[in-house]
DNA sequence: TTGAAAGCGCTACCAA
DNA sequence: TTGGTAGCGCTTTCAA
């Protein structure tokens, strides 16, 4: 391991100046900067992030905790936090929490002990004490809260999108599914559809789903078409969920899009790789998380920031289930 | 920020003292700890991981590059070593490569400025210098050398029996897809396919396909039905190439699996998810991912290892896009 | 424009 | 069984 003080010598100058030309603060004379750039590359030097860290008191280091990344929803994310930190000269410690408060307390410790600069967090619990005594900031992502730096999809929004959308291609017999309970934007999209639903003409019903398994939903695909087998249309709390129910749908001899309409929520990238293609919300998942690194690290950097709420729009995406819209006229 | 100089002088002890404690390094009196302990509890105090990483020139941080964890294969590959270096004690610095040599290269160099203990490489040039000097364990992981500790999956055997397989559920007419040229497990798998049909006595043609992006693979789809509109078994490179191949046989009106089969390779998660569920060849990804963080964390630790290359086994998950295999006598 | 030296928080040696 | 202290590699004052 080559050191400072060996570029030092090899320079021929002290290690004060050596830091100067690393960080190019303060003054030095070009002739003894070449020395010392020239002794850099003789001895392929490059300096310890760890001194710098300890010296300084922070590191070049941001922390990333997710709830699993094998969650679709997750890696575009994940993505595009790394894209934008990666470009603004930070690296990512990464961790999944499984949405369990004692793992999230103990990355965020580590991430601490580590002298993280900030930390991404998307967190069904944003106002646990464990985010609160932080001296870095932190982002919240995806499942947020208000009182805190945050980037999120509008998902009251989507849901009435979502409605809308399948009222206007013709399904009058709609069942909403409901979402986890705990998970808040989840809960938002469902308060979204069923606000547009309740203001419209339709018939609806509600099923209850506690999670986004793929298995759950199986159950409650099954469930939906027998307690309701006059179902012409479902919106479903998201894309795996919305699967679920394509297949059932298919299963039982349905024909999509015309006995019934299913619209998801995110657009995770296989949706589009079902057959048929299924119609979605889409988050904007890759720019989500771009836009979360950037105001992290615009916080780190401690410059100001107008608006630490950034609200996403959610698109609807028109694919193969759901009908065609009649042209006017 | 509280020290260790801090609890030292809570508990009106030695910082020599507070760390034997913190690391249970030589003696200390049981009523020594206690108070010790106590102060630490009183201040809510964690040790500061820099300055120990600085002090014994290494952290308890892995280096983790992958291609791109978008790419479906990858979450799960992520998520069983960052489980186990997790469960190890160990946290890891994720970085995406894009396969680009000049990325690995600044990931790797940022990696050892931060004194991280061991590496985790998916790449395609494990023979590549930026790998020769380190002085830090390296595991590759999938695309892999034999030369350096690796765990990979084994693509010969799991081309071959994607043949068999096909040939065995009743294909005359195989059309291979080759794969992307450059990545070594995809040329492994087309070997083992291309081997066991020459074997055979059934026809068979090879399609070159120089990517795994799903857009590609809808061109290359098309083309194989107008240029072998008699194949009645496709064997793709992996499981999105596979899943384009479905769209477009399903588009074009063929009957899935009566007019033809359709094998994978990868078993990502989506593949049961497609509607009919993609036959396929599993690759054990969580596992995979977990054998490599276990090699790495026990070359990490000297412990003796004997074996450096570990072959993980691929197995046919039979689903429906081949047919039944028809009962003998 | 440069160098000497203190100090970031910790570990481990040596002496007591 | 405990404490004093050097030193990990770096940055930054202060003095020259």
């Amino acid at each position: 391991m080559t050191t400072i003080r060996d570029v030092a010598k090899e320079a021929g100058v002290s290690v004060a100046t050596v830091s100067r030309v690393l960080n190019e603060t303060g003054y030095v004379h070009e002739d003894t900067r070449k020395k010392v750039q020239n002794a850099i590359q003789i001895l392929n030097y490059s300096p310890n992030e760890v001194a710098r860290s300890l010296y300084k008191r922070e590191s070049r280091l941001i922390g990333l905790l997710l709830p699993d990344i094998t969650n679709p929803f997750f890696p575009l994310l994940a993505r595009g936090i790394e894209d934008e930190i990666h470009r603004q000269g930070f690296r990512v410690i990464f961790g999944n929490s499984d949405e369990d408060l004692q793992k999230e307390m103990d990355y965020i410790s580590t991430f601490i002990q580590n002298n993280v600069v900030g930390i991404i967090s998307a967190t069904n619990n944003p106002d646990n004490s464990n985010y609160q005594n932080l001296e870095i900031p932190v982002v919240f992502l995806d499942r947020t809260s208000n009182n805190y730096p945050s980037v999120y999809a509008d998902g009251k929004i989507g849901g009435r999108i979502a409605a809308e959308e399948i009222i206007q291609r013709g399904s009058r017999n709609i069942t909403l599914l409901k979402g986890p309970t705990h998970v808040r934007p989840a809960q938002e999209r469902f308060q979204g559809s069923l606000q547009a639903l309740s203001e419209s003409d339709v018939d609806f019903q509600v099923i209850n789903t506690s999670s986004f398994s793929f298995e759950e939903a199986k159950k409650w695909s099954k469930e939906l078409f027998q307690k309701y087998p006059d179902t012409d249309g479902v919106i479903a709390s998201n894309d795996i969920v919305a699967t679920a129910v394509l297949h059932e749908a298919l299963r039982i001899g349905k024909k999509i899009p015309d006995d019934v309409q299913i619209i998801g929520f995110d657009d995770i990238p296989q949706s589009s790789l079902l057959f048929p293609a299924l119609s979605t919300i889409k988050q904007p998942a890759y720019d989500m998380g771009m836009e979360a690194a950037m105001l992290l690290t615009k916080l780190v950097r401690k410059q100001h920031v107008e608006i630490k709420t950034i609200k996403m729009d959610v698109t609807f995406m028109e694919r193969q289930t759901t009908r065609k819209v009649k042209a006017h006229g």
